[in-house]
DNA sequence: GACAACATACCAACTGGTCGGTATGTATCC
DNA sequence: GGATACATACCGACCAGTTGGTATGTTGTC
């Protein structure tokens, strides 16, 4: 919010450090002390910017939202002509994405609500937000595939959206009990697949 | 072992209790003295037949795969005559268990692996010994499915059964953040939708 | 079948360290 | 000179794990 916005400040600097600690940790592991030292400030800082640990939490999901936000944002799979391409563009776009360590490329906010959703409520809404608004980002792109196959399935284009978040995230859980990427990238190939046999014109869609 | 393994002693008190919290609070920030008394023991009894909390955690995924196999192998799809059926009913099967507050029905390993693969080998070699050994349960009739509709896939049994699980997971986690049951009954519904058209014989099996 | 010797199961109180949070000081910027 | 942005020092609560004990079997021995 305020003018400075440029250099990294002690706000941000715990925020991208929370990003990466509770992504490895779980969010009830990671210790205040812990992000300070990762973030290189103090604890006064850290109080100084958050009210609570919790707080930090729903600041860095915000914080989730916006850099995510802006990576697909700006991802390639956009400038395709053709809706299904899009859709299959972002869903390889995410395959891309399994890169480097498990903590790595998994999603803080799936992480953060397994441990909060029944104890901080402010930190579950915080973490809804952001995979209900991501699905979001997909809809209109699912909406156009359906109407350019000349589809009118019994889902709607959100519960697909989401559905698509739904094995992402049980692709990370795979991913972290076996610390191998390539068993979320399995799944995420049956998810193309299943994607493709939906928008194929070659069948009709099933009833129900 | 010992031979009174009837009445309800101190350490299966602790697994059951175990079962409750984690999957409530996370494993982190469920405390020793939070599992005993929920079990309605003591510290002594908890590291009596616990070595350390880590320990306990183990023991609980061990636990928790017992169950829950105990749960499956006396569920009814088993007796169903056609393979696809079989495996259309385990996924049924897993949808009406969607009872319930969310923490009654999530999953136990797929909480705890999330805060623990990072940080907890033993324990996440215990949830991963326990999400693979579940779905290999599934194989048998995946397989079957695939020889009784005459279909041979570019993906194997093993990993379709592995993304059943990838779907189940992902679907906690949002139902976890929506705190509602029924868009993880979404997410199953296109698990079914998929599952139906890789088994159909109306449509060739795609290449990718 | 009585009894010593030992093992198992559990309990209550305690400890050393850690954690989230606070109180207070200081430097910098407008 | 007052608000903002930090830093240092500290506190009370809590937490995993320990200690030293008791009650209740179990197992041999004669």
């Amino acid at each position: 919010m305020p003018a400075s916005a440029r250099k990294p400040d002690a706000r941000s600097k715990l925020l991208d450090a929370a990003l990466a600690v509770i992504r490895a940790k779980g969010y009830a592991a990671t210790t205040v002390d812990e992000l300070c030292a990762a973030a290189g400030v103090t604890k006064g800082a850290f109080f100084h910017h958050f009210k609570s640990k919790d707080a930090l939490a729903v600041a860095a999901a915000d914080h989730w939202s916006e850099t995510t936000g802006r990576l697909f944002a700006a991802a390639p799979y956009h400038d395709l002509p053709d809706p299904v391409d899009r859709v299959l563009g972002y869903v390889a776009f995410r395959k891309a994405l399994l890169q480097g360590a498990v903590a790595e490329f998994t999603c803080l906010v799936g992480t953060m609500v397994q441990e909060t959703f029944d104890t901080a409520p402010a930190i579950r809404d915080a973490c809804e937000r952001s995979i209900s608004g991501h699905a979001a980002t997909l809809e209109a792109d699912i909406e156009a595939a359906l109407r350019s196959r000349g589809l009118s399935p019994a889902w709607s284009a959100a519960s697909l959206a989401l559905h698509t978040q739904a094995v992402l995230q049980g692709a990370f859980i795979l991913a972290k009990a076996r610390g191998d990427a390539r068993i979320a990238a399995d799944s995420i190939d049956h998810l193309v697949r299943y994607l493709t046999l939906l928008f194929s014109t070659e069948t009709p869609t099933p009833r129900h």
